[in-house]
DNA sequence: CGAGGATTTGAGCTGGATCAAAATAGGTGG
DNA sequence: CCACCTATTTTGATCCAGCTCAAATCCTCG
């Protein structure tokens, strides 16, 4: 079993043996999913929760007519569903748009930890609360951002918390983007076809590249800049909790 | 002081008495706020939480060129800032929207309710987690529906979360909503212009009235279908937890 | 090689933005 | 109670970012 989740969560705070030997001990069992299969069902009661140790899953919701909004991309070392342990029924469902690997942490478990680990159940805490600061900086995106200001934004997002668990090709400044444009526009609130423009404009500038399934940031204060990005709403540093 | 905070978290799960007692003592020291005064500085490291007692806040972030987005808004019964206690820094700014009555929770009380109370401490959790299940939503509405949609929706998640707390005249459908038009298009992140419009045409439909600070839904079952809501991301029932 | 999905391009349309001004509604001091 | 001031709501006219619909091209993988 990989140290995913204690490398994750060590970003946040220092962790002390015993926390780190529980960690380890929480996921032992690994699933595997196909690209465009569902990893949670909208409405299912879970009885355990999925880390994520390959590829990628979005929470999504799908209106009566199809429309469909993306709520939230996960990478290695998310908890896609660790809300649903005190949240209990899912209000969304959770795809996997790649094929993905994961790890079961039974609510069982999770359950024991809050009885007996307040440090570490903060911490677990934390992690769904930057979850939700991520919803919100994705609110003043899709509310109040052009479509390629809110592209810029969520490429620079994502190099930052893959960076965080070490999945970023920091050389290149490039990672592995394994969804379609058609996806990334239901995380947008664009169409595809818009998705493929604004793309395009993002490239002439010289701001991203994006081919096969590598994004390649050239010119990383540049695209801050354009995107208006800044990072503290990742909390991405270790400190008390 | 109110029982507010006990009768809000009792709407999720069943209490005990010590626990209804230590939610007693948590939030001695009451504060109000001017309409349209921060009651939390984005980039602060607050020390206390704050609980509101009367009056709406909003959380917001503004951008550089002065786009503002209103990311949730706050309710009598709602803690606008739990999630400063594990984050430790404030991402974004909260605001009192209308003048505001609030009583503030000691960190170092909140630590001591997680060291020793693991069942209030998941029941404080799922208050946050249920925050975050509300910016999901508004990021459907937001991403995927058009403004007529958000708004009327907006105004059924209100009903509904005032309801839970008491703050709505259910012979009437109707509930206070002391905001301005500016205000509402940067929760549903169109224009105050683009508001006045499409608040016109669900007046026109019967669907909402807004007349002075007084929201009427006078026909609930069709504002519902046409906003496409569903309540259940509000998660508000009582289950073990 | 063929098929189905993904990307790209084109043309026309529209929901909501922008800009500007008029009408109203509170609130305040005399 | 009135006159005034400022914020808010409302209306009008024009514009454009992003949508829709449709077709072409390009991959990828069996």
């Amino acid at each position: 079993m990989s140290d995913l989740l204690v490398r994750k969560l060590s970003c946040l705070d220092k962790l002390n043996e015993e926390e780190v030997r529980i960690l380890r001990e929480l996921t032992p069992q690994t699933r595997t999913f196909d690209a465009r299969s569902d990893v949670v069902e909208q409405g299912s009661r879970p009885t355990h929760s999925t880390l994520l140790l390959e590829g990628m899953t979005g929470r999504y919701r799908i209106l009566a007519d199809g429309r469909r909004q993306i709520t939230s991309i996960d990478v290695p070392g998310d908890f896609v569903d660790l809300h649903s342990f005190p949240l209990k029924t899912m209000d969304h469902g959770v795809i996997a748009l790649s094929p993905c690997k994961t790890a079961t942490a039974p609510h069982a478990d999770l359950l024991r930890i809050t009885e007996t680990q307040p440090h570490l159940t903060r911490v677990l805490w934390l992690t769904t609360l930057i979850d939700a600061a991520i919803h919100r900086e994705w609110l003043v995106a899709v509310g109040r951002m052009s479509a390629l200001e809110r592209m810029g934004h969520l490429f620079c997002e994502l190099y930052c918390r893959l960076g965080a668990v070490g999945f970023t090709d920091r050389e290149n400044r490039s990672y592995t983007l394994p969804i379609t444009q058609g996806e990334l526009g239901d995380m947008l609130g664009i169409t595809n076809v818009h998705v493929n423009r604004t793309l395009q404009e993002l490239r002439r500038r010289g701001l991203v590249s994006w081919r096969g399934p590598t994004v390649t940031i050239p010119n990383w204060s540049n695209l801050v800049e354009v995107s208006r990005f800044d990072p503290s709403y990742l909390h991405l540093h270790s400190e008390p909790r």
